[in-house]
DNA sequence: GTCTATAAGGAGATAGAC
DNA sequence: GTCTATCTCCTTATAGAC
């Protein structure tokens, strides 16, 4: 295997981290872990990072943009406006149970942040970038679907996050993945309702 | 200061670990850093507990009681369900202002339970408990307002559950308090969306 | 540049003195 | 019964050999 530069190395670190952190928790992605995933010696952790933390930062920017990627993806056009926020609610649904513990690691990282004084900034940015992503989504749907929202996108993005959040915790502490399909009804319901004919598609 | 018996001492340091928690975090909750809160010997904590794990055991029952009660206080009848349900929204969301931190500790100690092994039976008996008590105050909502749950009581008390834990991350991460008081409004009406007048009231 | 070896400190748990 | 002193293990970080 060939050297790798140190560009290199911070990101194959900071994917060996998330691993870890996805498998066992945040608590468990000690620097030894994290270089024994990475397959590397202890000592090229400090040459590659000033401290665990500043690697944490760098963890979670890289999953922020994960999931800014994987809500893109969740756009899947429907009939009307309901069953395309119902459908979205479903995809995101899906990659949780497909990994329950990347969400986990998700809100733990989310935890650590706000309990790290160096890290303390990032809980906001991590929350502006899921309202961003959502808004631009629901844009997107509503345009698609000849609606137009009559409360304000901003906080109907915040709504929607609201709802996975709290969706995603109720699954992980029960696993009833029916019940939880029935509060993403109740919230696909809730979410249509304040959108409105958009009166210039038909001028 | 007399000596205290053995279950006195317990209780002296679950309600030690909680101080701990709140303050600092569960990861910072150490056998030395809860038994110096409570002013006791190192060795008086394996005295009272096999491990930490089983003392983390008992802070999570306790502190699931004290949520209980504190939903309880929250029903304060308005004049009608929707501001009954918005007043008790936001009855929860002061809580959590007034001390952010001790709802973060819920948090990470459903989390640390979900990595732990031997923890793991307590996130679903948490969520349990939080359904059967909110099902209990929405019951008892609708029916001081003449109305009743047209959706299973159930499916309502989930998704009350999924409101307060989103809104209450959301917050946690922005501190943005009008956004919340945007949301709860629409989670208000939401919520109030699946109740109907009780026919049986004028019979 | 890279890695072995070690420093320095904190963790849970316990042996054994009183 | 109670607590001091200690055991053993694991942590982050770095000094210094190659």
């Amino acid at each position: 295997m060939a050297r790798l530069s140190s560009a290199d190395r911070r990101v194959a670190l900071v994917q060996a981290a998330l691993r870890v952190i996805d498998r066992d928790g945040v608590h468990a992605a000690t620097t030894r872990a994290i270089v024994a995933e990475a397959d590397m010696p202890l000592a090229s952790f400090h040459y590659a990072f000033r401290s665990r933390d500043e690697l944490i930062r760098q963890v979670i920017a890289s999953v922020v943009e994960g999931e800014k990627a994987a809500a893109v993806d969740s756009l899947v056009p429907g009939a009307d406006l309901q069953s395309t926020v119902r459908a979205g609610l479903q995809a995101y649904f899906d990659l949780v149970v497909a990994s329950p513990s990347h969400e986990q690691a998700m809100f733990e990282l989310f935890h650590y942040s706000l309990r790290t004084g160096d890290l303390a900034d990032l809980p906001q940015a991590q929350y502006e970038s899921y309202h961003a992503t959502v808004r631009e989504v629901l844009e997107v749907g509503a345009r698609l679907t000849g609606m137009r929202w009559a409360t304000p996108v901003d906080d109907v993005a915040r709504l929607v996050v609201v709802f996975t959040d709290g969706i995603t915790l109720a699954w992980l502490a029960d696993r009833d993945a029916d019940a939880a399909g029935r509060t993403m009804d109740l919230a696909a319901s809730a979410i249509t309702a304040l959108a409105v004919p958009d009166r210039k598609e038909n001028p």
